[in-house]
This record gives structure tokens, C-alpha cells and sequence, in this order.
DNA sequence: CTCTAATCGAGACGGTACGTCGCGTCTTACG
DNA sequence: CGTAAGACGCGACGTACCGTCTCGATTAGAG
């Protein structure tokens, strides 16, 4: 019951779409916990008894974004089909374009830093390629982190530009040189 | 007057020292204006005098190793040595081990952040080379956030590892891509 | 039926029952509805379906008792006869020691002084006797105030002391100054 | 200094002051430290840099107003001369009838136990005077409980009284059964 | 011996006050 | 008369408890 109950994901999905939309308008350290409570018209106390704090918070939207991305990818990477998944990832952020800003945009600190530490953990256990001449732990931890550099440059300075291209930019700067000899 | 009192020096380096000390007990944003005034021993109401905030002072420090760091390397970016610029890097890093540990992994938030954006602007201004397929910006953006995430696991993750290693590391995933045509 | 069904008496009896027992632990403004519930196996929501608060729960076990021990002494005060009283009320508080405790000892506060309100109440209705140079209500108050502390003191600071003596104690100081022409 | 400092002689004034007034105006437990804070105006975290509670407010306003009437009663009670004490007493009170009535009726609840406490606390290390048959102990506690029982009484019920009746009716239930051999 | 309604447990929820912590300003006392 | 100590206003934190509420799941007692 405790994990069926129709409230706690009306509060959590609640707080959810709160902290994005929140995110989307000020930095994430600039957001409270009671702007996100207020904003998902829920209860102060409330928060805490979902969240421990706003962190968690972040980590659970992010972790659903991630995952999803993961799944979408790892196939793709598995093929070494690198400009296929660098394609995959700029049109899925593209579809989610709004989240995707607030995460890697509005939230410069350490929104970003926990997505980042995520998705090296999510990549870390996928089989990721990485060359011998190159510490794995470093492989990933360099392809995650300029990645989303990228694409956080790609939604704050040029949101116009072709998911083609960043599709590109990513492929060339970041992929590619992992799958050299 | 203001700037050649010895007093004012002596005080900004007694913080500009505690804070690197600080930071690398804990991370930057755990540090409090009451840790750096006390261990810089100094009043509480002092810090104040001298700089705004916490963040003023990290800039401060940042900015000293940045400009020491890039007039080092700029004249060998500019000859297009890619693998001696990134030597001349690791280097420097390695002399200043200690604080330069300090300020990238200490420091995982905020202070990296702050060093990325400081060394932005510095390349900025430098006349960086990028691949003309490349958008400017986005080259600097992506050469500085990959190369400080590269030493920032070599200080942490891998403090044994030869500066030559990692030197290379840097030029094949980081230099080398963008100088390809 | 409502009256009449089984499960509502034995939860109250069981709420009741913790409430004594807690308030022999901790002071009753230190214990909680979810204490209560808790130590009478009950829901939480279930104590708000029987009692509006705490200090209503109250109130029902100190007039169980007070009611009790009035029917006992009020006879003895019409007969003037005050050591008579004075006896039969300690003895009384003898043979129902640990729940006299718990309501004029563990429950210093809010308690002790529901109690003596209540006690004022059930005695200003009996015809006690009060001296002419006196008012009423203070001889009322007085009275019932001034043998509660002296019960208080014996259960708590002195609980070997013979009930004989205490009821001399209370006669003297409490009961024949109110008989005194 | 830090004792010296005249914001704090002139905060903890304010935040004494304001309890007092608050106090008449509602019970001790329905005040707020904001309420207190607020008209104070005193800033809400300042209060807890002089006082660790409500309750230790409490005591200090006590304090003063107690050792000020023990100083005054003390040698009365010395002579043996209970009429004259008693009258000292009501007097005193009258004279700050406004305080009194906050604390001794306004809360109802633990101000009048702390008051107790305190009380007792300064009339035990006097040489109070109690008859061979009586716990010295118990003497005290039912003097000063049954006299701020009246007192309260007093202010809350009848404050038309004379201070001289309310004086006698002190003497005569409390201190002359006392001076009984 | 069902059937129907009251009662129960579980606990989520909106509130409100708590006491703590840190910032950045401003007053004070002292050298 | 300038400077170090630290009191202060402010505002967010995370916690605790209140009293209300919505759920199913028992469990009476009436038919």
C-alpha cells in the first residue's frame, strides 16, 4: 500500500515538475525548498517526507532522464556507430528540450554535477569502449563531462543551431577520438 | 596608499592561504566566512573588508594561478605544439600539486566552476585556434572543461600517474581533435 | 449500539492505560498523541476518534478518580469531623499509589492543575464549609491546592512517610485552619 | 565587554519586557518566541542568543522579582512577626499589581511552577522557620504554593480586595498554622 | 449465518513553531 | 581615531507534532 498509494506520486511527480520549472527560471542553489513546495501547492513539511533534501530531489529527475537516454544509446554505442549515437542523443534532447535545459542549464552547479556523476555511473556499467591507451575510469568520466558540456553550450548560447551539428561537434571532439587506435 | 600597505597584503594572503587550506579539508561550499577568518586569524568582520564574499576571494585565488598558468602555455599553443603545451601544463600542475588539488577536486562545485569560467575568458582572449567547423566559443568552452575534468581525475583518482601520461591524454582527446582539419 | 460496542470501550481503556502509564515516564506536556497511540496499540487517527486532545484524555482519567474519591470523603467533611477526612483521603491515595503518581507527580504541570480544577469544581457543589472572614471560592481553592501539594510532595519526595502522618500534615495545615472560628 | 555591551543590557530589556506584556495578554504556552521577537522587535534568531527557551526567559523575569520580595519579606519573617510579612507581601504585590497579574494568573501553566520553583529555591536557603512536627521541606512547599494560590486568586478574582484582607487571610491559612507549636 | 455499517490500522497531508546556522551590516570598546 | 570583536536582522534549514483526511481490512450485531 505504502508504495501503491495514488498520493505519494501525486506529491512526488508533483515536486518533480516544481523543481524543473523552478530551474528553468533561477539557478538551482538560488531555488528553496519551500519555492518548490509552494510551486507544487504542497506542504512544506511535505517535501522532507519524500525528499531529504533538494538534492534528492534533482537526483530522482535526473535518474528517469538518464536512464531513458541509456536505453536509447547504449545499443547504438554498442555498434561503435558513434555518429548514430551522438545523433540519438542531440534528437532526444531535442524532444526534451525544456527538462533538458533546466537541468544542464539552469541549474549550473550542482545540478550539472550530479547529472554528471550519474550518468558516469550509468555509463560505467554498460559496456563502454574505451582504447588501451587510456585509463577506463578516465575514458568515461572525460566522454560524460564533455558531452554534457557541449550540450549545455548547445541549449544556453545557440538554441538555434541543427541537432545535426552539435551531433556533430560531440561526435568529432568527443567520440571519435575515443575509438582512435 | 590603499594598495601598498603592507597590512592589506599580509591579510589577503593570510586568507587567500586559509582558504586553500580549507578547501582542502572540505568542499568549498562547506567552508564558512567564520573558517576563513579564523584560520586565517584574523577577525570575522576583516574578511568583509577585503573581499564581498567567499566567491570574491576564491576568484582572487583562481586568477593568480590562471594567469600565471596561461602565460606559460599561450606562446606554445601559438606555435600549434599542441603535445608541448599540454607537457608545459602537467608541469606546472604537478609543482603546485597541493593547491592546485585544492582548488579542482577540494573545490568540486563551485571552485571548479569558477576556474573553468576564469580560464574561459583568459583563453578567450588569447587568439585560441579552432577548427573553422567548430563554433569559436564552443571550442574554448570545450578545450577548458575537458582539460581541467582530465587533471581533476589525475589529482584525485590517479595522483601517481607520470605528468608525461597525462600530458598525452590531454593532447589525443583534447588538443589533437581540434587541431584536425 | 454505538455505546455499547465492545471495540470502543477496549480502546479507550487502552488509551487511558498508556496515557497513565507514559505520564509516570516523562511529564505529560512531553508526551505525544503518537506516544499514546503507540503505547495503547492503536492508530494514530484512532485516539482523534475518541478524544479531541490530549489534555481531553486527560480530563476523563482525572475524573474517574477525583469522582471516586469524592463520594468517599464528602460524607466525613459534612461530619466536621476533618482528621477523619484527612485519613480517609490518604488512604485512598495509598491503595492507588502508582496512579496517584503518575497524575500529581509525573504530571507536574498541565495535569496536576486539570486535576486541581476539576477537584475545585467537584467540591465547590458539595456544601464544604467555609469560615465567614473567608470567600468561598478562595477557601475552595485554597483548600484543594494546598492538599494537593502536600500529596505531591509525599508521593514524590517522601513515599516511606507514614499515610498517618500525612493526613495529621494536611489536617493541620489545610483543614483545621479552615475550621478556626 | 561582553557584559558591558549596551545592546545587549538594552535587548534582553526589550525581550523581558515584551514577555511581560505578552503575557497579559494570552497564557505563558500560547506565546510564541516570535511573538516574543516581534514585540521585542528584536530580530527571531536574536532571542536565542540570549535565551536558550521561553522558559529560561521565564525564569530570569522571575528571578528578579523574587529575590527583590525576598529581600524585603526576609527580615520580617525573622521576627516571628507573620502579620506584618504577610502585609509586607501584599503590599509589594500591589505596588506592581500589572507584573504580578502576568505572572501569576496571565500563565497560568508553568509560569506559576517555575515561580514556585524559584521561590522555593530562595525561601530554603533563608532560615525559614517550620515547626518540629513538620518536614522542613514540606513547610516550604506548601507556604509558597498555598501563598501564590491565594495571591493569584487575589489578582485574578478579586482585585478589588484589600491588600489588608487578602494579608490576613494569607496569616491566618498559612503562616499562623505554621507558628503552631 | 450472513450482511451491513461502524470501527479500526496505517499513514499521507497542510500547517505552525521550533532551534540552528550562516551571511553581510553595523555598533561598540579599546589600543 | 581607526580597527578587531562580535551583536544584530534576516531568512533558509531540517525536525517535530498537531489535527484532518482518505484508504482498505476487520469485526461487530441485526436480520
Amino acid at each position: 500500500m505504502t508504495r501503491s498509494d495514488p498520493r505519494i506520486a501525486r506529491t512526488r511527480d508533483a515536486l518533480r515538475a516544481a523543481l524543473v520549472a523552478l530551474v528553468s527560471e533561477k539557478p538551482f542553489e538560488a531555488v528553496t525548498v519551500q519555492d518548490i513546495a509552494a510551486r507544487a501547492a504542497v506542504g512544506y513539511a511535505t517535501f522532507f517526507r519524500h525528499y531529504p533534501s533538494r538534492e534528492a530531489l534533482l537526483t530522482d529527475i535526473a535518474d528517469g532522464l538518464i536512464g531513458e537516454l541509456h536505453t536509447l544509446i547504449a545499443p547504438l554505442m554498442r555498434t561503435s556507430d558513434t555518429a548514430a549515437a551522438a545523433r540519438a542523443l542531440t534528437d532526444y534532447i531535442e524532444d526534451h528540450r525544456a527538462l533538458c535545459k533546466g537541468l544542464l542549464v539552469g541549474a549550473n552547479d550542482a545540478m550539472r554535477r550530479d547529472i554528471t556523476r550519474r550518468a558516469i555511473a550509468v555509463v560505467s556499467v554498460a559496456d563502454a569502449q574505451v582504447p588501451m591507451w587510456l585509463p577506463h575510469a578516465l575514458g568515461i568520466i572525460h566522454s560524460v563531462g564533455a558531452t554534457l558540456t557541449i550540450l549545455g553550450w548547445w541549449l544556453e548560447h545557440d538554441p538555434e543551431r541543427n541537432a545535426d551539428d552539435v551531433a556533430q561537434f560531440i561526435d568529432r571532439l568527443v567520440f571519435a577520438p575515443l575509438a582512435a587506435p
